[in-house]
DNA sequence: TAGATTGTTAATCGATTAACAATC
DNA sequence: TAGATTGTTAATCGATTAACAATC
């Protein structure tokens, strides 16, 4: 259909590069190479420069390229020249370690809500947040137009809660509960499961 | 080298398909195909079967696979027909959570220790854990024969205390640190980042 | 037996690597 | 200019899919 699709596996080496580019820039760098960031991240210096040329001509041959020109190109690619609101679905200790969390700073992001079904919790206080009763959620979140939300209940509500997140017009589930989750095509799913991560390397051992 | 080596790409999907199987075992069913788990985890019944075929026969011509059968099977290939004591290093929000975190339960993993270099928060009881100082850590790892850490202090002191977890013995890391680690060809890391993973969305908003 | 589903082969599709002309 | 490094092409490598004989 659109022959300048640009293929998954490319799109999710981007943030990875943007985030060694990023602590260059932190050490005072200006400029590095295919083969320098390449030897950061763990990945060929050729699939570097091949997935970067995807999407236009950031180098320069001899000089290589120019880190904040770079990283600037990057940020418009993945749309994080913007800062995304972003909600926390499950107040348990991982939705609290989410709203804690500093790494979302400078990176697009920031979390602007956490709810919850449990009575218990709603009404409590999270870092700088009331967590809000997940009856409300829906409202909300089209009153505030939010598009990305991360889901930290259990698994055996998370597709409940999912569908209820699509319906409300979320289109990126960051999704910290362990089950598969069912979404139309057009919302996009990533997988956060510890012991998955730790199984994939049990393996190996 | 090894002309039976299986693709990391493989061994990552058999966790996936290990969850979709436990739950349902849990909702009591005792056979699938490849069909139907394919439909749960949203991946081809052909490479489910092909995945599958890659370790035995583990299914039926005309019924399928016994649930219970292989997810025996795919334990102990993925070598979680035993419990896993894993480390956190870094007492952090996101530390803290996985000290906490029931997900480790019955998938293989148990967490036995916390250790923090930040002296305000050793000696602090986190969960039914006290806080273990960082210099001891080298220690508490050999006597113990620990293999597997989870990683959650910030990005400046990652590599350093991914060093100091390869010099103990730690023969797997899971990462939280927004950095890529450069660590000896027979030691697995796997990534978690929620701004990357988030980053992999926006590109498609 | 008839129907269903596996395990496997061959074909297709996609991703990575190597190499180098272009050029800064 | 000489050296370095990009962007891109072609070759290689690897993964996925389609199809079906085997067989429960």
């Amino acid at each position: 259909m659109n022959p300048n699709k640009i293929p998954d596996i490319i799109v999710g080496r981007l943030p990875i590069y943007l985030r060694a580019l990023q602590r260059m820039a932190d050490r005072g760098l200006k400029t590095t190479s295919s083969q320098e960031l390449g030897e950061h991240v763990g990945i060929s210096a050729a699939q570097i420069r091949k997935d970067i040329s995807q999407f236009g001509e950031f180098g320069k041959q001899g000089t290589g390229y120019s880190i904040q020109f770079l990283m600037d190109n990057l940020r418009e690619i993945l749309k994080i020249d913007q800062i995304w609101d972003v909600i926390v679905v499950g107040a348990g200790d991982m939705g609290s370690a989410l709203v804690h969390y500093q790494g979302f700073q400078n990176r697009g992001f920031r979390v602007v809500m956490i709810f919850d079904s449990d009575k218990s919790k709603v009404g409590k206080k999270i870092g700088e947040f009331v967590v809000e009763d997940i009856v409300n959620m829906l409202e909300k979140i089209k009153s505030l137009n939010i598009k990305l939300a991360m889901l930290t209940v259990p698994a055996v509500a998370a597709q409940e809660v999912a569908d209820k997140l699509v319906v409300a017009g979320i289109k990126a589930i960051l999704n910290y509960a362990p089950v598969s989750l069912n979404v139309p095509m057009n919302v996009k799913v990533q997988y956060i499961d510890p012991s998955v991560h730790l199984q994939r390397m049990t393996y190996y051992l």
